[in-house]
DNA sequence: GAGGCGTGGCG
DNA sequence: TCGCCAAGCCT
């Protein structure tokens, strides 16, 4: 008998033509958002890539080009100091990743060679699947899969998937079109590297979370959630989880312009950042300096910053001059905070 | 496998 | 002001 789809919207025919329609598409209209995807190199893609996990392109451009100026390969980077890797990284958040891009750099250096297959990729420190896939097909031009947030609500809506959010079982799902959906670089002409930066382009400027302009999508005609009317409802809203709210104290230890900072610990909020002493509770009888709040993901920091005498720090400390914070990766609320005080005299 | 982990932009 | 979102990964 032969073997007939007769799947609605999903056969294998159509997914040749959304994934030609996704090429064609990043070809004439896909923007290069990315000035260092000329002269691709899998050093490069891996900074990138690690840089732009959860942040946007705009506010990583900046630090890619300063990155590569210190750094440009992999070797740099596996020999620098890691104060030097935090300074260069302070401000873009998720600090974990920049330990991590070190780490990867010295497991690369010593591996002798950049990995240059899926499996190889998975064992780099900080790269995941999503990073692992994009670099296949950004420095490789090979088949990568990928699912980030773009793909995720492209998909949703493509294909009408209506489970929840976060959840393994739509995880399950979204890779499975991934890896159904995503050329292989033994077929023909395959153009992986488009084929990727199409997705990403699609869901950021057509596909999008609001309003998305339906009327210029390339996939509208294959688009699920489109002929249900489902376009506003999918992707299935988040559960939402209600952040609190925590106290913290910092000390504020001064000699004339210089003030104490202590280098945190390595896991954590803020790892290996520069920062405030910090202690459990407030200091006693001790006059408040200032105070400033910080949202973040998963929880609001209210702070009080107290004036206190130099005692014995459990860390590592420095004495800095107020005009020389960025010589320190800080917190960037603790930057603003020093700032403050060193434009109020 | 659920939760920790930053910061900035935007409606 | 507030909530959502962003080229996720690790434990």
């Amino acid at each position: 008998m032969r073997n007939k789809d007769t799947t609605p919207g999903a056969g294998s025919a159509e997914l040749a033509v959304i994934s030609a329609k996704v090429i064609e598409w990043q070809r004439s209209h896909g923007r290069h958002q990315l000035p260092w995807q000329q002269d691709v190199t899998p050093y490069k893609v891996l900074v990138s890539e690690l840089m732009l996990q959860q942040t946007q392109v705009a506010t990583v451009i900046p630090y890619f080009n300063r990155w590569m100026q210190v750094f440009p390969n992999a070797e740099a980077l596996a020999a620098a100091a890691e104060d030097e890797v935090m300074r260069l990284w302070q401000g873009l958040g998720y600090y974990a990743r920049a330990r991590n891009l070190q780490k990867a750099a010295r497991y690369i250096a010593e591996l002798g060679e950049f990995p240059a297959t899926l499996d190889a990729l998975l064992q780099v420190p900080g790269v995941g699947r999503y990073t692992a896939g994009a670099i296949m097909s950004f420095a490789y031009q090979q088949y990568g899969p990928i699912v980030d947030g773009n793909v995720r609500r492209l998909y949703c809506r493509l294909f009408a998937l209506d489970g929840i959010p976060n959840t393994p079982a739509l995880e399950k799902q979204l890779w499975a079109k991934a890896e159904l959906l995503t050329p292989n670089h033994q077929q023909a002409h395959a153009d992986c590297r488009s084929f990727a930066q199409g997705l990403l382009d699609l869901g950021a400027t057509v596909c999008k979370p609001r309003q998305p302009l339906c009327e210029l999508c390339p996939l509208a005609a294959h688009c699920q959630a489109l002929a249900q009317n489902r376009i506003a409802s999918l992707p299935n809203a988040k559960p939402k989880k209600t952040v609190p709210v925590k106290d913290g104290h910092f000390l504020l230890i001064r000699q004339q312009q210089k003030v104490l900072l202590v280098k945190r610990p390595g896991a954590g909020i803020w790892p290996a950042l520069w920062c405030l002493p910090q202690p459990e509770h407030a200091p006693e009888d001790a006059e408040l300096a200032g105070e400033f709040s910080h949202q973040f993901t998963h929880y609001k920091l209210q702070a009080k910053v107290w004036i206190a005498e130099l005692t014995l720090q459990n860390a590592e400390q420095a004495w800095v001059d107020l005009s020389c914070l960025d010589d320190f990766g800080l917190p960037a609320p603790v930057r603003l905070y020093l700032q403050s005080i060193l434009k109020a005299g």
